[in-house]
RNA sequence: CGGGGCGUGGCUCAGCCUGGUAGAGCGCCUGGUUCGGGACCAGGAGGCCGGAGGUUCGAAUCCUCUCGCCCCGACCA
């Protein structure tokens, strides 16, 4: 009897997850980059089905796809001040190319804010132009100190959305529109409850006017920021010197706007629903949501069997174990750990009796049916697990937020919360939106989330902090 | 970037302290028996020990530098 190879989460969460990505097939450290990781094509389908539920929805809500250089001027980023101070230390340069030092050197875009402002600058001259909704699908590098696959890598994949706007209301609505987006494809097809919410002032995007996010918890109890959506005012639009002539004739900066989700979402999946077995995933990111592993002994049974797998793959759309040399044993195994939503086992006790034994990756249960039934069954299955997975999630979401009225209590709570004991809850507390306040937090390595833009608590109260009236309480949790 | 740990067949690791031309288990290949939760037997292939330099008659082993991975911290949409 071969042991595990993944380590239980109860023993060190950070090395469970890094079983789960890699005996899962989803990626592994590139090891010949610093920070950089490798997608197989298990984690890279998952992104893909990401890619397609997102893609949808930007393009039903009027936006569309653009790709830009990935080497940016370098005096580019210091058209902006606060953006520049925001992205320098983490920035990779190109000094040399064509065999000579270049005269000015390329930066490797982090984020495309300041070459959208150029663009935007030589596109945008009237309100007719507005707005202008525009995203990107690409690669950024940013060359942080620590790295975790999927978390946080030097490089890694995602979109940016980028829109220029007329008035600060319309922008601030797209703001909230996309990151609506953002929580409806966490919530309903990764099964993956966020807290949707404003970040702190000391917490938004470098040069940005306010930062929204949506903030889920993964099951050590940490949060892992999953996607965000920036209120960029007109800061871009001056820097950049992006202007258009209004219906009344007068000269006016556009309101932008940016947002984006990354490969960082396959993490807070991986995070959100896995076990100690391996990777699971909801059906609706399960590229391959069915298998059948055909059992046979003899070359007859073999051809029974295999007959009659043909049949039901078709049927409910499966793929059938047909490796040879593999044990049945070891191929629910390889399943398993790979996260494949539902399981058939199909023998020839099965055939003979015209059953099938369908199995369930989140629960474990296996249940014999008649193959007559399969089709509604799995259907049914699937869509139970999707409902299933998501009020889970949800239900150790709330029964790990819990309420501190002072700063000594909230440190209690979160002081020895690490990404490998776990043990992380939210903290919902009054807190002021003051960078100061940030900073007391900071000290015991915690941070304020976001602010709820839906307040479920007791609304108004005494910042814990400051004792000045807040309107509401705020999510601090330590977090990724 | 600071502190700690670690790089040896595909994987996990032993050997290193006390230098003398590389080992185990798993995996892989072939054949046979197996096959309802990681099968077994037999035979076989595969590494110059992360990289560079140094000390030495001789380096996986000692020294220096370097690259990468993991953990803690700092940093971080």
């Amino acid at each position: 009897m071969a042991e595990s190879p993944i380590t239980p989460r109860e023993k060190d969460f950070a090395t469970w997850y890094q079983d789960v990505v890699i005996q899962g097939d989803m990626a592994e450290p590139a090891e010949i980059v610093k920070g950089c990781m490798v997608i197989k094509p298990n984690g890279y389908a998952v992104w893909e089905v990401l890619q397609r539920e997102l893609d949808t929805r930007f393009k039903a809500t009027g936006h569309q796809n653009v790709y830009l250089p990935l080497l940016i001027p370098e005096s580019f980023l210091k058209k902006e001040a606060e953006h520049v101070e925001g992205f320098s230390p983490e920035l990779a340069v190109v000094t040399h190319a064509g065999g000579k030092k270049l005269e000015e050197p390329y930066v490797i875009r982090p984020t495309s804010e300041t070459i959208v402002g150029h663009f935007f600058s030589k596109w945008i001259q009237s309100h007719r132009d507005l707005p202008m909704l525009l995203n990107q699908w690409a690669n950024v590098i940013r060359w942080e100190l620590r790295t975790r696959m999927f978390l946080r890598t030097t490089e890694f994949l995602w979109q940016e959305g980028h829109t220029a706007h007329s008035t600060h209301e319309e922008a601030l609505e797209e703001v909230i529109r996309m990151l609506d987006v953002y929580a409806e494809v966490a919530e309903d097809v990764m099964a993956m409850p966020v807290i949707k919410g404003v970040k702190t002032r000391a917490e938004k995007f470098a040069g940005a006017l306010r930062s929204y996010s949506i903030e889920s918890m993964m099951q050590n109890g940490l949060a892992l920021q999953a996607g965000t959506s920036h209120d960029l005012g007109q800061n871009f639009g001056k820097a950049f010197d992006v202007q258009f002539q209004s219906k009344e004739g007068k000269l006016d900066y556009v309101w932008q706007t940016s947002w984006g989700v990354s490969t960082r979402l396959i993490g807070g999946l991986i995070m959100t629903h896995s076990d100690d077995k391996g990777l699971v995933l909801p059906p609706k990111m399960a590229h391959r949501k069915v298998v059948i592993v055909p059992i046979f002994r003899k070359d007859d049974e073999k051809g029974i069997v295999m007959e009659a797998a043909a049949k039901l793959a078709k049927e409910v759309g499966a793929h059938i174990d047909t490796r040879e040399g593999h044990s049945p044993g070891a191929k629910f195994f390889h399943w398993e750990r790979r996260g494949v939503p539902i399981v058939l086992e199909l023998g020839p006790r099965d055939v003979a009796a015209g059953n099938v034994v369908i199995k369930r990756r989140d629960t474990g249960t296996k249940e014999i049916i008649p193959q007559t039934e399969l089709a509604a069954k799995v259907a049914e299955t699937l869509e139970a697990m999707q409902r299933d997975m998501f009020s889970k999630a949800k239900q150790r979401l709330q029964d790990n937020t819990v309420v501190a009225n002072s700063i000594g209590e909230v440190r209690e709570i979160l002081d020895d919360v690490t990404a490998e004991k776990g043990g992380g809850k939210f903290v919902m507390a009054h807190l002021k939106d003051d960078p100061a306040n940030d900073g007391a937090i900071k000290e015991f390595r915690a941070s304020v989330r976001n602010i709820p833009l839906v307040d479920e608590y007791d609304g108004p109260g005494k910042c814990i902090i400051t004792g000045e009236e807040v309107a509401q309480r705020v999510v601090i949790a330590k977090s990724y």
